[in-house]
DNA sequence: TTTTTAATACGATAATTATCGTACTTTTTT
DNA sequence: AAAAAAGTACGATAATTATCGTATTAAAAA
């Protein structure tokens, strides 16, 4: 599986998000956020569809796509290479950084709590 | 701040753990991971000081060079980046990606906890 | 039915990034 | 002192990515 551009990643997103879209759908929600001609989404769309990280169902005449890569493989691939190249590797840096900016709930933080328990105990 | 390329944090990430090193240092270490020449390594770093990623002294013939970029705010501008990109904003979803996939030590993780609770007491 | 709108396809180009070759200079070795 | 090695500078090019214009077709509206 190879790493998603930038704008592919912002596609794969919305994908991710509404399950399946047209490519107006997720055009328009790139343009919430983003300056944007409808065709160079388009194009985008078509790249990944050659790449084979997306489906398409061209049945009705505006083509409905799916992302064909994981959510959460696509998180863990990221992830990985990011902790390398920008965390020395630390998965403890990366997480106090990431918890430090956002600002968590409780309910959120007490979560990871139990998800750190699991861990742990996975250990023994 | 912009956004460093792959290449470019490739080379921050050596000089924050180096903190000051010459092109060949610097290159040395990325050959050890990476097929690339001399004066690739040498062509980055000299665009980076351009940019101003890095200050060199130039008072010995082979320059030293050394970040300005503060390692913590290169991370947390990725990381905030990434979180929006690839995991809708959730900091909770993006630090169990992380440590299901790294396996922190026990020690790691009870920092990690302690930093919890610290977040917590700041709530109240 | 004619016109307008909305869609895809796709080539061309711009913009960014990475790679390298060559020229030149300084240092070190022989 | 001559030759080799190790540096920097920098232009040129390759590779990748993003953007868009135009052609064409299908559907919808007038």
């Amino acid at each position: 599986m190879q790493k998603p551009t930038e704008a592919e990643l912002e596609v794969l997103a919305i994908l991710w998000e509404l399950k399946e879209a047209s490519v107006r759908q997720v055009h328009e929600r790139l343009a919430q956020t983003k300056e944007t001609g409808y065709t160079t989404t388009l194009k985008i769309m078509q790249i990944m569809h050659a790449k084979g990280m997306v489906s398409r169902d061209e049945k009705s005449r505006t083509h409905l796509y799916r992302a064909t890569v994981k959510q959460g493989d696509t998180q863990k691939s990221l992830l990985k290479n990011l902790m390398s190249s920008a965390f020395g590797g630390s998965s403890k840096a990366l997480v106090m950084q990431a918890l430090g900016q956002d600002n968590p709930s409780k309910e959120e933080l007490d979560e990871i709590r139990a998800f750190l328990d699991q861990l742990e105990n996975k250990k023994s």
